[in-house]
Formats: structure tokens, C-alpha cells, sequence
DNA sequence: AAGTCCTGCAACCGCTGTTGG
DNA sequence: CCCAACAGCGGTTGCAGGACT
């Protein structure tokens, strides 16, 4: 008797989420807080499943995500964890405040990958791309030590950057190297889950519009949040900042969502 | 202008870990 | 201890839009 599947998958929806159904996930949350994903679509009203829900709710939705790409400091950041962690995106990703699991995972598959293959740096070993056979077998070597080194030290472990490798040490020489300092204030002598990271004076707003070139395939994606609202045309709640200045911050920073009552969040349900 | 290729992101799938009966 | 239910994670895929021919 194998598990069941986590819904009854026939009738329900799959593909992109439209504003409405965007809309109809926010309200509930922010109306209920974050409670049995499995009970979410069905008390929603949303013909989708909680598995996709949870995933539209953590890595789109919510309101502390920051948009747009990944400034160099996120990416040094990324570049160093991933060397302690692997890919172990949701652990990486809970050093960056705003940035979701799959937005790390896709930034690094998409940019960084190639950026460090470009420098001559494997990217999953962070050393130097070895170019003979005796070279590879240390890299193997390096890699077994690596792996080692990760097992014993669990994310749970006390984390420390290492400033040295490769990678980050090649990031650097193209500059920026400040910037990364500063940032491991932020991120040395903590633990890997230990947050949050920052002060919820210090919290981001989600909606940073990027400068760069955005070939988002979404209707709404990397959009400004505010951008991203209107589209939503909600009439239940109003987003308290001005989210159209880039210098305000929203004063929440809040790992358990469930404790958001109705009046109590960053919003002001109407 | 039209067709094709490439890129990047959102979302899905399947597996693992955790929890409670 | 076992098993089912559930949440969460990481790998992968599908597709829209831009770049190129």
C-alpha cells in the first residue's frame, strides 16, 4: 500500500497562476496565516494543489521577497555558502534575506555556473578546472575532502565563511571586494539556521525594481511589486509603504507566517 | 518580417525528513 | 517500532520572450 498522493490531482489546475488566483492564495493567507497547505486550495476556494500553493506562496507571493537579480554581495554570498553547503539551496537561501531556494537554484544554474566556468573554476568543486588526468584525480580528491568536511559539519553547525576559496577569491579580484566584507559582518559566527539575519527595520522591500534587462516569461515576474499589485487589483487589503520608493522598507521580518492575524501584518485588510 | 535558437524563470515532480497515531 | 500524512527540498521541465539569422 504505497502513500497517497498529497492531492486528488484530478481537476485541479497546473501552469501558471493568473492574478485571480494570486489573489484569492494572499487573502486567505493573510487572513488565516500560513496553516496545512493540504487545507489551503479547498478553504481558498482555488483549484490547485497545497504542494503548489506553498510554492507559489513562498517563492512568488510573499511580501518579503525581494525581486529582481541578485546583487554582487548575493551573489559572492551564494558563491561562498554553496562552497560550505553544496547545493543545499534552502539552507543558502536562508542566509539571503528576500531570496527564495528556487530563485538561488535558477540564478545559480543560469549565471553563476557559467560566470565561474568562464574564470576556470568548477563550480561544484570551486577549485581550479584541472586540465589533466593527474590534476582531476586531486580534484576528485578535493572534492571527497569537501564532502567530508560538509558531513562533519551539519548546517545546524556553527557557520563560518571561508573567505579563501577560489571562486570568491576570483570574484573578487573583478572587484567588490568591500562590498563582501561588509556583508560578512552579516553572515559570520551565526548559525545556518538561525535567523532572521536582520532587523525588520532593515527588511527590503520585495519589489526593488531592477535596472537590468528582465526576460521573465511571467506575466507579473520581476515586475516592481508595486506593478505586481495593481495587476493583482486587490481591493481587500492595501499595501501600507510606498512601495514605489526603493528607500522604504517594510517593518516585518517574521520567519512563522502563521502568527500574521488579520491585523496584524505589514498590510491593512479593509 | 518570419523562423529558429537561446536564455531565464516559474512551476512541477518525486524523493526525503518529520511528526503523530 | 511501524506506518501514514504532511511539509519541505532539490532536480528537472516547459514555456515565454529576446537575440540572432
Amino acid at each position: 500500500m504505497g502513500r497517497q498522493p498529497c492531492c486528488d490531482k484530478v481537476g485541479l489546475k497546473k501552469g501558471p497562476w493568473t492574478a485571480e488566483e494570486d489573489k484569492k492564495l494572499i487573502n486567505f493567507i493573510l487572513t488565516n496565516g500560513q496553516c496545512c497547505w493540504r487545507a489551503v486550495p479547498k478553504l481558498a476556494g482555488l483549484l490547485r494543489c497545497g504542494k503548489s500553493c506553498r510554492l507559489r506562496w513562498t517563492n512568488y507571493l510573499r511580501p518579503d521577497l525581494k525581486r529582481g537579480l541578485l546583487s554582487e554581495i548575493e551573489e559572492k554570498m551564494v558563491i561562498d555558502l554553496h562552497a560550505q553547503l553544496g547545493n543545499r539551496w534552502s539552507k543558502i537561501a536562508s542566509h539571503l534575506p528576500g531570496r527564495t531556494d528556487n530563485e538561488i537554484k535558477n540564478h545559480w544554474n543560469t549565471h553563476i555556473k557559467k560566470k565561474l566556468k568562464k574564470m576556470g573554476i568548477d563550480p561544484l568543486t570551486h577549485k581550479p578546472i584541472a586540465n589533466d588526468v593527474n590534476d582531476q584525480s586531486q580534484q576528485e580528491q578535493s572534492q571527497n575532502q569537501l564532502q567530508e568536511a560538509q558531513k562533519s559539519c551539519p548546517a545546524n553547525d556553527t557557520f563560518e565563511v571561508e573567505q579563501n576559496t577560489p571562486a570568491v577569491q576570483a570574484i573578487e579580484e573583478e572587484g567588490g571586494g568591500d562590498e563582501l566584507d561588509k556583508m560578512e559582518l552579516l553572515i559570520d559566527g551565526f548559525c545556518t539556521d538561525e535567523v532572521p539575519l536582520i532587523e525588520p527595520h532593515e527588511i527590503l522591500v520585495p519589489c526593488a525594481p531592477s535596472s537590468s534587462s528582465s526576460t521573465s516569461s511571467s506575466s507579473s515576474s520581476s515586475n516592481s511589486a508595486s506593478n505586481f499589485l495593481e495587476d493583482l487589483h486587490l481591493p481587500e487589503f492595501e499595501w501600507l509603504c510606498d512601495y514605489s520608493n526603493n528607500n522604504d522598507s517594510i517593518g516585518l521580518w517574521d520567519d512563522d507566517f502563521s502568527s500574521w492575524g488579520q491585523e496584524s501584518w505589514a498590510y491593512g485588510i479593509l
